[in-house]
DNA sequence: CGCGGGTTTGATGATGCTCAAGCCCGGTGG
DNA sequence: CCACCGGGCTTGAGCATCATCAAACCCGCG
């Protein structure tokens, strides 16, 4: 049912059969058709959402009007906006499945609950979200040290598949260029 | 001793006086002058620090060989390399007090210890990783939808006291921009 | 078959970098 | 106390990278 969140816990800490029955007692599951969304501008985000199946992306309106993706998210990843999530105040992303997708989403106030049932996932969060932050880091470092082109290659290199998986005005948007200088990075870059 | 540590984790957690004593048992008191390492490029890094007053940052050596901060750290913040220190291997980056500062170490492997003797920690370290993973994820937003002159004058007006306290160079480094460049912005922004 | 969103192409131009030189100012040694 | 560093900041000219805009093209879908 969930068993790519459950091996996911497992990479992290022990986690018991019989948690696992709590566990789904917070758990809600959507089966998210593609360009549905989870979270809309303006809104207050609702959960911690968790890919199964599917891809997502969390993107912005600039101040041109243009969406400006600043993340994708894959299977067993995490992603929710932090901010406004922890403050309870409203979002300035949209989340969006760009893929049909099984996500599973775990409440705000939920979550709290959950935590006080099974304190040891306690654990596997500080963990998870040090991973986050580890990436995070990374990625500020490519993009202070490589320019666009690299960052394109790199990009590329590293997630291959990905590349293909997702439109190009969606890539080019998130690895901060335009998707007309994608085009003649992807010519020069075959 | 460690005040603004202890009230640091009293806004997010409940914390018993005797708490602090074991949780001192772990505690390294680092005097740091200006310009100390506490991290060096290849050294695996040794902790978490905590500052207590004064002021560090994080930079790599880019390929030009010149000095790319990458983040600041300011009072009652945690700053390390948590690739490095999750996964134990070599870092890419130099931490350095940029002013004498007092800063606060726990050990990675005492951090475990640690954790085991003051569960209640890790919904404190969980909190305190998802505020930098927040942050993080807005600094990121800036650094699309700004453009250079943009974030300067976004970062004065956020933290004007910084500005003085910190040389030009490392500032332009940080907010990605030249220090010829920077000093134009600053020109035309008295 | 035609429509429309996404991608490509090419011309033009702005943003922000590089390089070289000069300047300012605080620290150090004579 | 003064002279002389030397690191950091500034100035300006020239240039690379990358964005903008308009148009054409491509292709899947109704």
């Amino acid at each position: 049912m969930y068993s790519k969140l459950i091996s996911h816990i497992r990479n992290y800490i022990h986690f018991e059969d019989s948690d696992i029955e709590i566990l789904s007692q917070y758990i809600t599951l959507l089966d998210l058709k593609s360009k549905q969304f989870v979270l809309e501008e303006g809104q207050v985000c609702k959960a911690y959402y968790f890919i199964e199946t599917g891809c997502m992306r969390m993107f912005f309106h600039n101040d041109k009007g243009t969406e400006q993706t600043i993340q994708f998210a894959l299977e067993s990843w995490w992603m929710t906006d932090y901010m406004s999530l922890s403050n309870q105040k409203p979002s300035d992303y949209y989340i969006q499945a760009i893929e049909n997708s099984r996500v599973l989403a775990i409440g705000f106030h939920d979550f709290q609950k959950m935590i006080l049932e099974l304190p040891s996932l306690e654990r596997y969060f500080r963990l998870v979200t040090e991973r986050a932050l580890a990436a995070s880091q990374f990625r500020m470092k490519l993009l202070y040290e490589l320019s666009k082109e690299e960052i394109y290659k790199h990009f590329k290199t590293s997630f291959p598949e990905f590349v293909q998986r997702v439109p190009q005005y969606m890539l080019a948007s998130f690895l901060g260029l335009t998707p007309e200088y994608l085009s003649e990075i992807r010519k020069k870059n075959p």
